[in-house]
DNA sequence: GTCTATAGCTAGATAGAC
DNA sequence: GTCTATCTAGCTATAGAC
């Protein structure tokens, strides 16, 4: 294991807090503690607060879409895939004991006081629509389905919907219903 | 029309800002400016920015509750019931140019940090998600339904992803979607 | 490239005159 | 009960030594 590098130490730590207890809720100060280095340090790798904001907004992409490959790479229906989908979603749910959604949360916070966040985040939430619209099409290739793109539409907005339901219940039943949901939708 | 009252102004003007631009990037000294007030009244009114937003959030809860009855009191099949509750949620979109579902975006923000925020954005959470069970158990009493319960549940879900995802595309297109896959669910 | 010191500003909140 | 003046603490960011 190599070892962690400053850049990546500060983006961590800053990831962390900006998803644990929100962006504007966590100070500058806070970071370079946690990180364990100067104030002059992070200026010298990050330009501002903000541009630290874009790099853990990428991480946590990369991280999203890494986690649904190992997720799915062993299944092969597509059927499975979706049921597979949702239990990620649990899954990170669960991990991180109901923080919900980063892009969901930062959008909720920033909102469009800050239009590249929010273009990142409308883009994030595209590839994770258009992963489901793959998938399904795949599923409707095999069985006529009448409508797959109203059926992946639908998929996406049960799984946000259990996203954000999870979040403010701390607690994971959403999923299983629409999980339940969905086996109907997909016979 | 009543002259509106001082403690009513600071809580409408601080009601806009909280929900338009997020409540931590709204300082007490804005929400002075545009109230036309001086700072010593605020907190004459009012013991704390907290103090502030507990109005806030109970104010919305009443608004969201009153708006609502108006949309449904003239309407009493419950399948047209369900479906006007959908449109309610699109117009508060349309209305509010997607700012969103104010208890979704308070718990973003603020999180299990101020566990009174939350506890106030469950049981709003519950009490929609309980408006929508008992038009469903209408419904279910007349065709009998298989599993109302789960029925309501996914409703609600496909609700709660529409408004979110409506907010981060900042259209409407997911309400016309969640409404053709509810017309399939109730026949 | 990492450090300390600090500038410059704004936050939420309070005191006391009227 | 509304006002002005002010406190303390925190923020983001910069300067300059090493």
């Amino acid at each position: 294991m190599k070892k962690e590098k400053v850049r990546e130490r500060i983006i961590r730590v800053a990831s962390e807090l900006f998803y644990k207890q929100g962006y504007n809720s966590t100070g500058i100060n806070q970071i370079i503690a946690e990180a364990d280095i100067a104030i002059g340090s992070l200026y010298n790798h990050f330009s501002s607060k903000n541009d630290l904001l874009q790099a853990y907004l990428v991480k946590e992409e990369l991280d999203w879409f890494e986690g649904f490959e190992n997720s799915v790479s062993k299944i092969s229906e597509p059927k499975e895939k979706i049921l597979a989908l949702i239990d990620y979603r649990k899954k990170l749910q669960e991990t991180s004991k109901f923080a919900g959604c980063q892009f969901i949360k930062i959008v909720s916070e920033i909102g469009e006081g800050n239009p590249s966040v929010s273009g990142f985040a409308r883009q994030h939430k595209e590839k994770q629509k258009e992963v489901i619209r793959t998938i399904v099409n795949e599923y409707a290739a095999q069985t006529k389905q009448a409508d797959p793109d109203l059926l992946a539409e639908n998929i996406f907005l049960l799984i946000e919907g259990a996203v954000i339901t999870s979040t403010i219940n701390r607690e994971n039943n959403s999923f299983d219903q629409v999980k339940k949901l969905v086996r109907g939708l997909l016979p």
